[in-house]
DNA sequence: TTGTTTGTTCGTAATTTTACGAACAAACAA
DNA sequence: TTGTTTGTTCGTAAAATTACGAACAAACAA
């Protein structure tokens, strides 16, 4: 893809928030931090079993992807779902999943 | 991860649909094909400013994933979405985003 | 048979992703 | 000061992704 740019800004939106969902961890995450009111406080490391450097990294993934933020409570981090962002997020996903298929009879 | 598997189904589910949506080209495609009444004939790669191994590539995901198939209509293949699995996924990507967050007053 | 059309597969290269342990930094406690 | 806790960054390695052109295969037309 280097000759010109076909996709609408829309379109990229999406496939960057799946990226961001591409990885089970980081779908879990996502997942357990709205199950603990949006935020947490504790080790995910004792949750999941990778290394603290490797979640590290797919929560600096999803915090680029706007996801979710991290503030200081030292000596540990709150991570937080991004509230804002989250909508954002859900409002793509939902407009391309209402995409209208009405398909043809002769195609499963 | 390989030391033990703590996710769930659906969480695999998820980041599995969301690695297939990773990639403007297969964003497109599948909104190109909805768009098409589901099913597209003609020559993709006259839109898309791709080799045509490389789209080859991106559709070959896009069926293992089970988002699409492909027909043949000699010489050409008739592309079409998978209508029962789009279902599941649609399914799948709404229970995710469903997800309740209820956040903190102090959460942004 | 020979050629055309269409899409896949192969070979390859560059880049990105995933993962780990080690080293580091910040804030605090003893 | 010294040690503890927590999470990031660094260095590195293995694997996966993305992309291309060339070669190939299937179905048909000339």
């Amino acid at each position: 893809m280097n000759r010109l740019e076909p996709f609408t800004e829309k379109q990229l939106q999406i496939s960057r928030l799946a990226k961001a969902l591409s990885h089970p961890v980081r779908v879990f995450v996502i997942q357990f931090l709205a199950e603990q009111s949006c935020c947490y406080s504790g080790d995910l490391t004792d949750i999941l079993p990778i290394a603290k450097s490797t979640l590290s990294q797919h929560l600096k993934e999803l915090k680029e992807a706007g996801l979710i933020e991290g503030e200081l409570e030292t000596p540990k981090i709150r991570y937080c779902l991004h509230k804002e962002n989250w909508e954002i997020a859900k409002e793509n996903l939902k407009s391309f999943i209402n995409i209208d298929i009405s398909c043809s009879s002769d195609c499963k």
